[in-house]
DNA sequence: CCGATGCATCGAAGTCTGTCAATATCCACG
DNA sequence: CGTGGATATTGACAGACTTCGATGCATCGG
């Protein structure tokens, strides 16, 4: 159920302004569902089928993985808002979101100042304390 | 010493087409840096400052971690290339690597396919087997 | 109604991670 | 050289994560 909550959450800009608690929080998550070797290349496999769906035991056998493992793995993914899941008779398939990888990309997008520059010779020492 | 070994690692695509093991590995390491609060804010703090760049004794208050935590938080996001370190004098600096992130972001390009489709009525069923 | 099949959940083992106190290292300044 | 301040490293601990076998649940076929 909390899988659209971050939907909006994710629309932040990591490095435009200084992320609250929260939101960092937020943007963590989604990360973390990246920051799985198993995971990437679920949705790398899955991006690759031909209608841009795959079910569970298409997966199982590429990545070398147990089925209960994808099955995690895949709902970590779908609770992070980045895949869909939709129960077709005895199969459940599993597609993009590509909406949410949108605003992933986005939270990346690099402050305007720093995008041309990349090394200033000489920053002020700032006030400590 | 592994921190440039991944600058390159990191021009992957995931969603263009399967990865394999080594590659979703390399990359999982990437994001796994941004997968965390604290980091998260790290990142963005940094971005935020007016010269583009931060030393501990900065970070350690607004995050509200203990010195050696934000140390070892920077070492992580450096290691991942997304922050460069430049020790003056007593300080270190840290800033943005703003080639690593943009990495980073291409990593989630969408497949053209998908690109501007946003669901689909009727997938048809694949070829089980 | 029954058996088979695909998927999800549970429980457990082993590993990794975030956090901090304590300590070490590095550098500037007398 | 010795002192002090800023940063890095170490050690330890609690919590989270990955993985898989076993099991449960739902659905299709007959």
């Amino acid at each position: 159920m909390p899988i659209d909550e971050g939907a909006a959450g994710c629309r932040l800009q990591v490095l435009r302004e200084p992320l609250g608690r929260a939101d960092a929080e937020e943007l963590a998550r989604c990360f973390h569902a990246l920051a799985d070797r198993g995971r990437l290349r679920l949705l790398s496999f899955i991006a690759a089928q031909p209608g841009g769906e795959a079910c569970v035991c298409h997966l199982t056998g590429p990545l070398g993985l147990a089925q209960p493992t994808v099955s995690h793995h895949l709902r970590v993914l779908t609770e992070a808002g980045l895949l869909a899941r939709e129960r077709r008779g005895t199969w459940a398939y599993y597609r993009l979101v590509p909406a949410r990888i949108a605003a992933l990309r986005d939270a990346l997008a690099l402050p305007a100042v720093t995008a041309g520059v990349t090394t200033r010779s000489r920053p002020r020492r700032a006030s400590v304390r």
